[in-house]
DNA sequence: TTAATTTCCGTGTGCGCACACGGAGAGAAA
DNA sequence: TTTCTCTCCGTGTGCGCACACGGAAATTAA
């Protein structure tokens, strides 16, 4: 159509400049009129460009079932993207344990992959490898958590402050006047808290809106589970010293050792809200001690996270800087739908 | 290493029977030792095999603009299967109009795809279809509603009664003690209505249920849409006989209809729930006058509609008979996160 | 003016497979 | 013996793309 050979379709494709302006914008026209894609099967027959990407993830620990979710989704896409010459190593460190983060990424550097996935928890120490794969030129993408003014290619996670600010939406809604809300933080000693902390700010915020028409006080409690008789000692405490608490809102998946402690001290019928499907936490949520919890699609996390780099790579279009999961709200009556597919 | 050439060893790997019992047996012996698995992206470059596949979808009207969304996911796998050897034809009739849904089926019988993808709105006309298409072996896959006792390749859609279910802890949830709901079936005189009275249904047996702690009366309304004047003339008439009222459900995706009205009248107080992400309810969700939709991600069963129909060409394993969407709960606090991705 | 570069472009090959075509050899029919 | 048919197999081409090579024309250097 452009009177020019296939070869030189090809250069201005690929972008290797050795093509006349006059003729380049010609062909770009063109392409973009006929609406040209390039095959893909075909794309990848004939290169022998093999794609490695790294996962440096935290391990699913029984003290942490949530990261087996993400880690789903990394499988789903490592299946998908294998047929296309691309490869997934994993890495896994404990989350409890930064030396562990630090040793592995250590590893990971020293056989440098083509781009890599991990959630920034420790913001010390990730800042160490990004300045590595900056100086590489390997593109990273952030998940779950974020860590503002550093160029990954993208962050994949929920927007924590509105997960918080819908969660006080859903426990107003159920609120009369003057009521109390109990606000939970379950946090390590280290470690990031920055997230869990926008879900708190976020809910607190929605107190602030118009949309909040009752009178209500708000308690919070923060709660270290590494100690023993925890979270028991606090609870008691708590209880014993106030007075009646109609709503539990716990900024973290461990809202389930909160259920079991309602449930077994005869304090199931105050509202409880929390966060992600693990199945601690779904057992809680089907026999109604748990009303809601909040979800972000994590095995989509994971799986968009290992595809953004993989089309990032390949010179495909990648969504953006900021991919935001979206914010379920699960109940027992429609837990069972979730995930999907 | 069988000392035959390449073409040889294709005719004993496809089976075609143009070879001696000896190098048969002998290079199935090699392809056995050597673990020979046949290249998957060169082998769809290579093959001409074309699967068409036809999607019979309802036109997404000024009246209906909820079926645009389910179009949208069929692009999506359109994309995504056209590096394969696929592609589908696209069928569209008015929801409102029988006779044009035989029409074009009638079309599409004439040059039989390879498989189908299609809504039974019109239950009597689709037993029609299907009955060629199960003459002629080809598969089809429901979407939106289904019908009993036919042999679809699967179906995709939501759990109506459960969602309806769903619907009522979510009113039940913001609810007093004798106070008032409503439920309104804007319904089309003919038509497949099913799949609203399942979702009617779902929300009336969750009064049944022990999860209901608070007494209720429970009116409810049939307005055909059709007529000149209403919904006003119905809920006009509803509200002058009746008292306050503390909660409406609309079991369809035109509840922008009712918000409309009740925002006029200055009722926009009453608590609104009802379905799909469509533009005219994401306005009134935003600005309170519904409270909850819900979603049940169209997009999605559109697209998996279709790569669900080109895996069972492929020989590829299909999820199963029956593939449940979401019940999503959209609120004003997460629409921002819907569709995703 | 001639030689040396540089710019721009066409051609050819191969990725792993599917499939059409045709040919050698053996056996059957004339 | 000749001709025909059938079995079994090799060869060639193309799918859509990446990439190397080299060549003609335009430009610069000598």
């Amino acid at each position: 159509m452009a009177g020019v050979s296939p070869g030189t379709v090809d250069r201005v494709i690929h972008q290797r400049n050795e093509v006349s302006p006059a003729t380049r914008t010609r062909i770009l026209k063109i392409l973009k009129k006929t609406g040209y894609t390039p095959n893909l099967i075909a794309k990848s027959l004939a290169s022998k460009k093999k794609y490695r990407i790294a996962a440096l993830l935290p391990s699913a620990s029984n003290d942490n079932p949530y990261w087996a979710l993400p880690l789903k989704g990394v499988e789903k896409a490592i299946a998908e993207i294998s047929d296309f010459n691309g490869s997934v190593d994993q890495y896994f460190f404990d989350l409890n344990n930064e030396a562990s983060f630090i040793r592995v990424s250590d590893d990971l550097i020293k056989d440098p992959p083509d781009g890599i996935l991990f959630p920034p928890v420790f913001p010390k120490s990730s800042l160490k490898i990004i300045q590595h794969l900056e100086a590489k030129q390997i593109p990273y993408v952030f998940i779950d958590s974020s860590l503002d003014d550093r160029n990954s290619l993208s962050y994949i996670g929920q927007d924590a402050m509105q997960s918080g600010f819908l969660a006080a939406k859903l426990i107003c809604y159920g609120l009369r006047d003057r009521e109390t809300i109990l606000v939970i933080n379950l946090a390590r000693p280290e470690g990031i808290m920055h997230h869990l902390q926008k879900r708190q700010k976020g809910f607190i915020s929605y107190f602030n809106t118009c949309r909040y028409d009752k009178k209500v006080r708000i308690d919070s409690l923060e709660i270290d589970l590494t100690q023993a008789g925890e979270p028991e000692l606090h609870l008691d405490e708590y209880f014993i010293r106030n007075g009646e608490v109609r709503a539990i809102f716990v900024t973290s998946s461990k809202v389930h050792k909160i259920a079991r402690y309602l449930k077994a001290y005869g304090k199931a019928q105050i509202l409880l809200v929390g966060y992600d499907l693990i199945e601690e936490n779904k057992v809680y949520l089907n026999d109604g001690t748990i009303d809601f919890l909040i979800s972000q699609q994590p095995e989509t996390q994971g799986y968009l996270g290992i595809m953004t780099l993989f089309r990032h790579l390949n010179r495909q279009n990648i969504p953006g800087p900021v991919q935001y999961s979206p914010i379920d709200i699960i109940t027992a009556e429609n837990i069972n739908y979730y995930p999907y597919p």
